[in-house]
DNA sequence: CTTGACTCTGTACCTATGTACAGAGGCTAG
DNA sequence: CTAGCCTCTGTACATAGGTACAGAGTCAAG
């Protein structure tokens, strides 16, 4: 009665690299649906591999899972307006957009720091990670709130 | 009694955007040392501003406390040779260097996504974030490990 | 000397994102 | 038919990084 291209949860698992109760748990947060169920197990199709592997995706460049949820109920089902979606992808656009700035700005203070206090000998106070970091922070300081 | 330079941990906290129970949190896990106290209050110069801003630009930037902890103890105490904290300041770089990657990666994807799903009115199901994320990721896929 | 704003220590609680059981049942090989 | 592994539901625990009291003391203004 098994369909010849669905796999249990554990099986699941394995193919998208994450545990099982990962995926349970993505399923009461309703990142993803319930797949039939045969004797009480869940049967998923190769498409949940995807699924899965998308939603590891988006978390490593930043989204949480709420945002996720947002884009991924969309995409399932078209209820939201097209306009509304293409706004939130602008908006995580501009947001990854910053924090690429911020990481580039990190990058260079960190290689100051690595170069003036990583092969000096000397341990004067003229080592700080303080004066390497402060300057060229142009782009986010006080824009936290 | 009190230096004119000094503020109790209201004023650090305001003059660095944070809140006080985030000072003394820093302070439990020894990230900032404990002030003088003058009547059972912390005084806290000045330098302190300066500190806490550091501690908020390296956790923006994908540092742990931990590992802020790491750094600042060396910058006061020189403890560890220089070339430790030059190998952790260049793993540093090359770790913030691939999250800048797999960034750019993804704002090309949600541009896609954008454009396609976002701009079009048919509502077929050849709108998927699925597709627009699944190419392009040579960067970081199975890389999880 | 009272009032209000601040601080102290210590502990409990919170959110996000999982992880780990416990106790029960199912499936498959030998 | 039994052993060993899988899955089920439900609940509890873990970790990072805070945030929020409770109950007591301090300080400055009026």
């Amino acid at each position: 009665m098994k369909n010849h291209n669905s796999m249990t949860i554990g099986g699941l698992a394995k193919a998208a690299n994450v545990g099982v109760e990962t995926i349970r748990f993505y399923e009461r947060k309703s990142l993803i649906e319930q797949p039939p169920k045969s004797n009480g197990f869940r049967q998923y199709s190769g498409e949940y591999v995807r699924l899965i592997k998308l939603i590891k995706r988006l978390q490593l460049v930043g989204f949480t899972l709420d945002e996720i949820k947002d884009f991924l109920i969309f995409d399932r089902c078209c209820i939201e307006s097209t306009t509304v979606v293409r706004q939130k992808s602008l908006s995580k656009i501009k947001e990854i957009n910053e924090k690429i700035a911020e990481l580039k700005t990190a990058v260079k203070a960190l290689k100051i720091f690595a170069n003036t206090c990583g092969s000096k000998t000397n341990q004067s106070n003229s080592c700080e990670l303080l004066d390497c970091f402060e300057n060229d922070w142009a782009c986010c300081d006080d824009s936290v709130d």
